[in-house]
DNA sequence: TTAATAGTATTAATGTAATAGTACATTGAC
DNA sequence: GTCAATGTACTATTACATTAATACTATTAA
C-alpha cells in the first residue's frame, strides 16, 4: 500500500493518511479484509512517529473502516462502505464542478476547457489505437 | 473580497486564507494594487481573530504579494505576479490530471468523463443553451 | 514453550495554531 | 490638532500535532 505525506501542505499527517486510505476503500482499492502495513512499517516508511500512524489507524477503526485485532494486524473491516457506482460519480461531479470554477476565474473558456479534458482522455481511450492489438494485451491499467 | 475558510479540512485557517488570496492574485480577480480588506474586518466576516488574519497579510507581504502601509491599509504589489494564460493552462493541466488519475481509480471511463465534464461546460456556453447535446458533436479546432 | 511480531496504552516534551487582550504608530479626514 | 481607522507588536493562554520512550497484551510461528 502507497501513501504520500506532505508536510508542506499544512493538513495533519494523521489526517493525511486518513483520507488516502479512505479514498483507496471507497476506489475498491483496498479490499475488505485486506491486511493494512503494521504501524510500525508504515511509519518507518513514512519516517514518522508510530503513534502518528496509530492514531489514523485508531480514527479508522471508530469509523469503522478498519478493524484491528491485537497481535495479528489492522485489516479492512468487511462493512466497509465501498463507494457505489452513483458515490464515485458525485464524488468525482464535486470535484469537477471544483475545477470548472477554478476555469471560470482564470478565464479559460469552456471549449478551451473542453479541448484540455480531451487530450488527456484520448490516451485512455481503448479505441483507435495506431497498432491493432489483441484483445488480452491490455486487460487493466495501472 | 469573499474568502471561506474550513475548520474541518485541517488546514490552517491563516493558510487558507493565504492560498485563497494567493490564487485570486494568479487569477487576475484581485488587481494590482487593490485594497485588501482590513484585517479586523475580514477576521468579523470569517469570525476570526483579527491575529489570525494578520499572520496571513504578514505572510503574503514577506512573499512579496501585498504591501501593507499602516494606517491606510493592506494592498496587491505592483509586483505581484499575476499568472501569464500559459501559467493558468499549465495549473489548470495539473488539477486536471489529478481528476483524471482519480476517474481511473474510480473506474469512471473517458465517455462517462466526458459526458460529466459536458455537463458541467453546458450552462456556461453562450450559444443553444436549451438543446442538450452530446459530447461528442462537438469539434475540437487545433 | 519461546521468540518475534502486532496492536494498545501511557507519560513527557516540543512546537504550532488560534484566541484574547492590550498597547502603540501611522495615516487620512475633519 | 483631533479622532477614527488602520497596521504592528507583544504577552498569555488553550488546544492540538508530533515526537519520543516505554511498557504491556495478544497473536503467530518456529
Amino acid at each position: 500500500m502507497i501513501v504520500h505525506v506532505s508536510t508542506s501542505s499544512g493538513v495533519p499527517i494523521y489526517l493525511q493518511i486518513e483520507q488516502q486510505i479512505e479514498q483507496m476503500i471507497s476506489a475498491g482499492r483496498l479490499a475488505r479484509g485486506e491486511e493494512l502495513p503494521p504501524i510500525r512499517s508504515l511509519a518507518q516508511q513514512l519516517v514518522i512517529n508510530p503513534n502518528t500512524v496509530a492514531r489514523a489507524y485508531r480514527d479508522l477503526e471508530q469509523k469503522g473502516l478498519l478493524f484491528s485485532k491485537q497481535g495479528s494486524g489492522t485489516f479492512v473491516a468487511e462493512s466497509a462502505p465501498r463507494l457505489s457506482d452513483e458515490g464515485r460519480r458525485v464524488l468525482l461531479g464535486e470535484r469537477l464542478d471544483e475545477l470548472v470554477a477554478l476555469s471560470q476565474q482564470f478565464s479559460i473558456g469552456p471549449d478551451e476547457f473542453m479541448v484540455m479534458v480531451d487530450e488527456r482522455l484520448r490516451p485512455l481511450r481503448p479505441s483507435e489505437p495506431e497498432t491493432p492489438r489483441s484483445p488480452f494485451d491490455d486487460e487493466f491499467i495501472d
